[in-house]
DNA sequence: TTAGGGTTAG
């Protein structure tokens, strides 16, 4: 909320003497204050605010509770809240005598403005420590602060409140409990416990829950749960919609995206623009972008949002150019980018190995919008030069960096080191990194991959022990692919699947037919210290290859294959599918960890640039 | 005189 633009005349006709002195007596002092409430009723700037503040000193009226009340509560301006409050606190009044309105206007203008959360807590500590009562109003919005400062200690010390006050049968209270738990890494299972333990739920309860899955990376369950609240019988709103979507979007649930979306128009929800860029997303990252583009082009309203969601989609499905272009557009159409729209701008250049429109593309966000970058450009940029090859250039742009690098930075580096042969380079970078973070396991990972394919096993055991004695592991490998709106996961050597040795067979199937087409498998990607034949043994039962078999086994002839990687796709399953797409013409989709690939006819739209 | 769940990157 902001001060209305039209100046009101009560103000604008306000003198102030500075010899005004009041007599002590009632009637006047009464119409005193009155004149003051009528002024901060009417006070539309913050210039008129420290104008009354002026008044309210002259008239004696410093620690009258009503007009202190008021003046605090004037404006939800964080500036003119925040003077305000710092006014009212500072003087002798008895804070007790004060209206939990009053604490209430403070918390709630700190917690919706951007780094104030913190702010509005300790208001509302302040507002138990003078020992007024909060109210059923007051905890939507600290729990809101809450989620904001994703401290979940915090969260809990503040549940225990609402408990103790017993304010835990609101349903509004109960809902912003459960968001704020979701907004906490750990806070999953007290979320759930909220949930459960509800008497009352609505669809904003559910919608909340899912989200909230959805947001901690818990997809499947979320998907589970908007089952569950439809076998309920509860009716899913369009935010609910929203929720489930991103749940899709994370597990690349392309049929269930698309159901969605008829749903939406079946039961004719509104369709706000954060649905609609939720289904642009949705369709851009299961591998549609054609899809999403389509969609975008249909919007009547478009945000900043939409924008980068339909960029980042074509960046990653390789098309640079595209999202070069339309990045330019969104220019044209008035939107003034920022700092989220650069990183999609920025990873679509890299994808595309665009390496001076990446460069001018950042000096422009500098010099012409005035953006501060951030590691995450500073990360693009680097990826952007190392993919490109330039592994000195990207090293140069790092020491010239103003922040310290993180540890994306330094991956970029050390897997371009891994891809163009700088195998020392990568070394000595990987042993500098893992000095300084020692219980970061994806370090060890890397340079064990640098002793495989230096071929020194001896080193690459002892990196193993390594990881062994300190208890860390490397994150295993899955691939999911949706069959008949079900998700199914793989392993590497799963044998979960009721179907496995159908497709062991189709794996084995698979590769003598590449053989024959001519594929060589690259047993360099192997991590495990065997021999050759193994190693091609060890290739085949990657999570990606048991997915394909399984597709091919489960899906008509020519229907495309869509997958999703947790991980980056391997070296050697890059090559193998692109040999499977052109024996078995299918038109394969992969989703990796960075971007898409598409697959068809013995070539990938990546051009094995990835 | 006040309140709850939603979209982009990392």
């Amino acid at each position: 909320m902001r001060f209305p633009t039209k100046p009101s005349r009560t103000i604008t006709t306000l003198r102030l003497s500075p010899t005004l002195e009041l007599p002590p007596d009632t009637t006047i002092r009464r119409v005193a204050e009155q004149s003051c409430l009528a002024l901060l009723q009417s006070c539309n700037s913050f210039n008129k605010l420290t104008q009354i503040q002026t008044l309210i000193l002259k008239l004696g009226l410093r620690n009258n509770p009503l007009v202190l009340t008021k003046f605090a509560s004037t404006s939800s301006e964080l500036d003119a809240i925040h003077y305000a409050s710092s006014f009212v606190f500072s003087s002798d009044a008895d804070i007790r005598v004060f209206d939990t309105f009053l604490f209430n206007t403070v918390i709630r203008a700190y917690a919706q403005t951007g780094d104030s959360k913190d702010k509005a807590v300790y208001s509302y500590r302040t507002m138990l420590d003078y020992g007024v009562f909060p109210n059923k109003f007051t905890y939507p919005f600290v729990l809101k602060s809450c989620a904001g400062l994703a401290r979940l200690n915090l969260g809990k010390s503040v549940h225990a409140s609402v408990v103790k006050f017993g304010f835990d049968d609101d349903l509004h209270v109960q809902n912003t409990m459960i968001h704020m738990y979701c907004c906490c890494d750990e806070g999953v299972e007290s979320a759930r416990k909220v949930f459960d333990e509800s008497p009352k739920l609505d669809s904003v309860t559910w919608s909340a829950m899912i989200g909230g899955y959805a947001r901690l990376g818990h997809s499947a369950d979320a998907i589970a749960l908007f089952r569950e609240m439809q076998v309920k019988g509860v009716h899913p709103d369009e935010i609910t919609m929203v929720s489930v979507l991103s749940a899709c979007t994370n597990l690349g649930a392309l049929e269930l995206g698309k159901w969605i979306e008829s749903y939406v128009k079946r039961e004719k929800l509104q369709q706000p623009v954060e649905l609609c860029n939720a289904l642009v997303d949705m369709f851009a990252k299961c591998g549609d972008v054609d899809k999403a583009m389509k969609l975008f082009r249909q919007m009547n309203d478009r945000t900043i949002v939409s924008w980068t969601s339909v960029i980042v989609g074509l960046a990653m499905h390789g098309r640079g150019e595209e999202a070069v272009s339309l990045f330019e557009e969104m220019i044209e159409a008035g939107v003034t980018p920022d700092d989220v729209a650069f990183i999609g701008l920025l990873s679509a250049c890299s994808h595309s190995g665009l390496v001076e429109t990446g460069r001018y593309y950042f000096n422009t966000m500098v010099k012409k919008f005035s953006i501060m970058p951030k590691i995450e450009h500073y990360g693009c940029m680097v990826d952007l030069l190392s993919r490109a090859g330039l592994v000195k250039e990207a090293l140069d742009f790092v020491q010239q960096m103003p922040i310290e690098p993180n540890q994306i930075i330094w991956r970029s580096i050390i897997t371009a080191c891994h891809a163009r042969g700088e195998l020392k380079l990568g070394e000595s970078i990987t042993k500098r990194l893992i000095r300084n973070e020692p219980m970061h396991g994806s370090n060890y990972v890397l340079l064990s991959n640098i002793y495989a394919k230096l071929l020194h096993w001896e080193k690459k055991t002892k990196v193993r022990e390594m990881m062994d004695m300190k208890g860390m592991k490397k994150v295993p490998g899955s691939t999911m692919i949706e069959l008949n709106n079900e998700m199914y996961e793989f392993v590497a050597g799963d044998k979960s699947h009721h179907q496995y040795r159908e497709i062991y067979e189709m794996v084995d199937e698979m590769g003598r037919e590449m053989k024959r087409a001519g594929y060589v498998p690259t047993t360099s990607q192997v991590l495990l210290d065997i021999d050759e034949e193994d190693k091609e043994d060890s290739l085949n039962r990657h999570s990606e290859k048991l997915a394909i078999a399984f597709a091919l086994i489960n899906t008509a002839p020519g229907t495309p294959i869509r997958f999703v990687k947790n991980l980056r796709v391997c070296e050697d399953c890059h090559s193998a599918t692109k040999f499977i797409s052109k024996i078995y013409n299918r038109e394969i989709v992969v989703r990796d960890r960075n971007r898409f690939h598409h697959f068809k006819n013995g070539l990938c739209s990546c051009g094995d640039f990835w």
